[in-house]
DNA sequence: TACAAAGACTGACCTTTGTCAGCACGACTG
DNA sequence: CAGTCGTGCTGACAAAGGTCAGTCTTTGTA
């Protein structure tokens, strides 16, 4: 496969994401010297966990998911992936494995990072490497405030949260277009999919949402909030 | 209060902090500059979810508990804190507020760190900050596995995890000491004290557990780790 | 010593959530 | 075109877990 073809080199492409905006020109090529990027077709398999952490990667285009295969054979969705997206930090960083799974939901091409590399520039440059412990540090407070939401808000609260961060952060829109199942809300919200499927109903009866196929209208954002926190 | 008595300062003290290891005695002034330590007694408030995250703390000596106010006034535990714990990393990284509470429940002493000496730390000596990477991405990695575990667990799952996390890390020993109320293991495990209290009882009638008072002695670790598993 | 206040414990009951079986519908495919 | 596969959807039922009221211990304290 062509890697030029996919992507013209950091140094060009990089522009676009954050964090990498203020590398020089030298800094981007250190990153970009074992870098390499690879188009996924929807359902493939990006980053499987339990495998070597060897790569941080970087999601330049399309859409993905990522999810922790979890106990009898449960999955939890930790997030929806958009570019610019930053992966495998933490794992990287430990030398260890992945902890979770990142499967492409539409096609998505995606940057492969040398981990060593980019610890190399993290140790060179300390405004970057400041910038990455604020990435972590928002994860970090994301994944406890979905612990508590997750384990302590019931059903109804926590579809509700759903469709708050898929509306509002992103989708940017009051659709959640059909890449997302039911499933796939199942799993993001730690339900089973038939307790999932009752709930988006009963707000469809509610006049809370619109449902016409897999997509998902919010009408009443403002109810959504209020049941998100009645919990 | 005289800080002194409490601790001698940083180039003394921090022998014993892992983290502080490698720093010259230089280094380790720049963070005494600001560094104020105070004695806590059981019950009090150390550090309140909600506040200007100013301080990165390290615990020199005592038990704490670390939790999340959440909803309808329940509380989740995300950990008990032994010396030589560092806390409030994430949340100083983003200049927001504390998103946790800390409460002593021995009579614990803690160091409050300056967060912009911290910082400047940071930036300066970039083994430390890569070491201070590596705490957090463990932090990051545990909050995962343990939002999995209480998404997906049931009770007697989460209670087994619970026990063994007491046992095994905290702990050291057998026994988990009557510091640990049955409120508190409900907190851990994200259910109600009377749950919590069945399950117990129930590992006890088993010959898992051996109860008596708020002490909690573990007879058969082996059968603890298949009902972890087991979910 | 006696009393009060917490916390531990138990049983009965109720709510929430999962499971399962079955149907409907659209998208492929032989 | 028929078949089948995946997914959405529904109702009946079962299991898990919470709530509540009340008792029993322990501990602290006047």
């Amino acid at each position: 496969m062509n890697v030029e073809k996919l992507c013209a080199g950091c140094d060009v492409c990089n522009q676009k994401s954050p964090l990498f905006n203020i590398l020089t020109n030298e800094e981007l090529q250190q990153i970009n010297g074992e870098r390499y990027a690879v188009r996924f077709r929807a359902g493939e398999v990006i980053l499987k966990q339990g495998t070597h952490a060897n790569n941080i990667i970087s999601v330049v285009e399309g859409f993905a998911r990522m999810y922790i295969e979890g106990h009898n054979d449960r999955n939890l969705v930790l997030d929806f992936i958009k570019p610019w997206k930053l992966i495998g930090g933490p794992c990287v960083h430990l030398q260890g494995r992945y902890t979770y799974t990142v499967v492409a939901v539409n096609d998505t091409l995606v940057c492969f990072i040398d981990g060593e590399n980019f610890k190399e520039l993290l140790a060179s440059n300390h405004i970057f490497a400041n910038q990455f412990i604020s990435l972590c540090s928002v994860d970090y407070n994301r994944a406890l405030e979905r612990m508590v939401g997750l384990s302590q808000k019931q059903m109804h609260g926590r579809i509700a949260d759903a469709l708050i961060y898929l509306v509002e952060e992103i989708y940017q829109e009051n659709v959640i277009g059909g890449e997302i199942s039911r499933q796939d809300i199942a799993d993001f919200t730690s339900m089973s999919k038939d307790s999932a499927i009752r709930i988006l109903k009963e707000f469809e009866r509610d006049g809370i949402i619109n449902l016409e196929g897999r997509n998902i209208e919010v009408l009443d954002n403002n109810r959504l909030h209020s049941i998100s926190v009645k919990g």
